[in-house]
DNA sequence: TAAATGAGTTGATTTAAGTCAGTTAAAAAT
DNA sequence: ATTTTTAACTGACTTAAATCAACTCATTTA
């Protein structure tokens, strides 16, 4: 018997356990509401899928574009997650966020000629594939094509613009704090628990993407547990009060 | 007679200075090659620059939106500059950016109700309104519209991104060398001198963008210029050395 | 199964940059 | 023209978080 509320399990959703033809069809895709697909009309939905290779698949550590590669095309994560990083002339990494289930990535590549940052599986990961040249063929015959993309975009440049936000106005404890809440209301977002979910990044990376020392971010989960906002169980994290860690957050 | 290198002086451009409806038109615009009107036939740009409101003016401290207003127009700056910015929970302003001539603005609400963010002029600054849903209907019939938005946005990203490297790979020094590397080639591109140019934000401001204390961003300038590798004039930036400010910036 | 490698944690110490405070310079306002 | 206000600069001191170091635990790999 299941639980009520469902848990991250980083299993892979059922409609991925066997891979017929139909199971891969945009139609029956549990994610076609979120995706670059949604909303589309019986008609355009088969045109579009048509153009879409589905169930490509990533293992932890492998990379689904790095900067520097031929742009050819963008992604919706089905299952899984991936971190999105940039190289700087010194070798420095940083990373610049942590996609999840349902999001769309390389926007930032649209109109280039080649990637300008890397993209790198976190675990197993299914993705669709969508050849961005067959996109815009598409989108002159069905703009709300277009219009989708263009809403992806906004919303990518409205992320970039929270995380300059948490940088530059909150100290590290409120940093880690308010990473934890965006984990939370995502994995809401798409029906899993907002309580609890696995962090499939490694401390290093999420104080490489809040600016923090890895030591800082062991230190601080310490801290936050001991204070009895969350439970901290390696990668799993279980949120204990999300309204005293919503104060973390932001006092 | 003037000097070969035009320098930034902050005045407007010839066109801008009188302002029959000719020179008011896309058509006799200077910067139609960088503005979303850019590489449009005859046909097209006459039915773009009909929905296009040219000549807006603001004064230094005024808004063109803030946040929590509808979102109803982008804009494109003909000449002056502004600040965009966010603001947190707590009341701590954030600024995301700063835009000069030819920079498009307001991208990041586009697709939503109201703008998220907020932008201030820095200075006297004119500017071309573009009411964003006569902008959609006419790229319906013009797809190329849709793929200059996207072109902007996804350069908007790439923008952030690298405001996130800067912030998260740098120290001090090395984020206001960059800034001043950043102006000078924005200032280049636009046909202005590259060693030589105003920043009219306050330091104030400056240290808020790189997420570094007033007072940090003052002694720096001292520094720099102790070093031989800049003017400083109050708000006028002369840069001695591009290379030596290039290595400061990122070593 | 043991050794080796890497990830994570915790403590001790250092430091880059922040805060506080006083001064000077430059705009506004009267 | 003079006062008032605000922005910018510089010095003294403090601090949040980084670095350095030692150790534990988990996961590969030999």
């Amino acid at each position: 018997m299941q639980t009520a509320i469902k848990t991250i399990t980083q299993e892979v959703h059922p409609e991925l356990r066997t891979s017929t033809a139909l199971e891969n069809r945009c139609r029956d895709c549990s994610r076609n509401k979120v995706c670059l697909a949604a909303s589309l009309e019986d008609e355009e939905l088969y045109a579009f899928d048509s153009i879409v290779k589905h169930s490509k698949k990533l293992n932890r550590g492998e990379f689904l574009y790095q900067a520097g590669d031929a742009f050819n095309s963008i992604y919706v994560i089905r299952s899984g997650s991936l971190k999105t990083f940039i190289v700087d002339e010194e070798g420095r990494e940083q990373i610049l966020g942590f996609s999840i289930q349902g999001d769309v990535v390389a926007l930032d590549g649209a109109t280039m000629n080649v990637y300008p940052t890397s993209a790198q599986a976190l675990e197993t990961t299914h993705f669709c594939e969508i050849p961005f040249s067959h996109y815009m063929e598409l989108a002159v015959k069905i703009p709300s094509l277009y219009e989708k993309l263009l809403n992806h975009m906004s919303h990518q440049i409205r992320n970039e613009e929270e995380h300059t936000l948490l940088l530059g106005t909150k100290n590290a404890e409120q940093r880690l704090a308010t990473f934890l809440l965006s984990f939370s209301k995502r994995y809401a977002a798409r029906g899993f628990s907002k309580y609890e979910f696995n962090l499939h990044m490694s401390r290093r990376d999420i104080g490489n993407y809040l600016s923090t020392a890895m030591e800082t971010i062991s230190r601080l989960f310490s801290r936050l547990q001991d204070n009895g906002l969350i439970e901290v169980h390696g990668k799993l994290i279980k949120i204990k009060s999300l309204d005293k860690l919503d104060k973390f957050a932001s006092t």
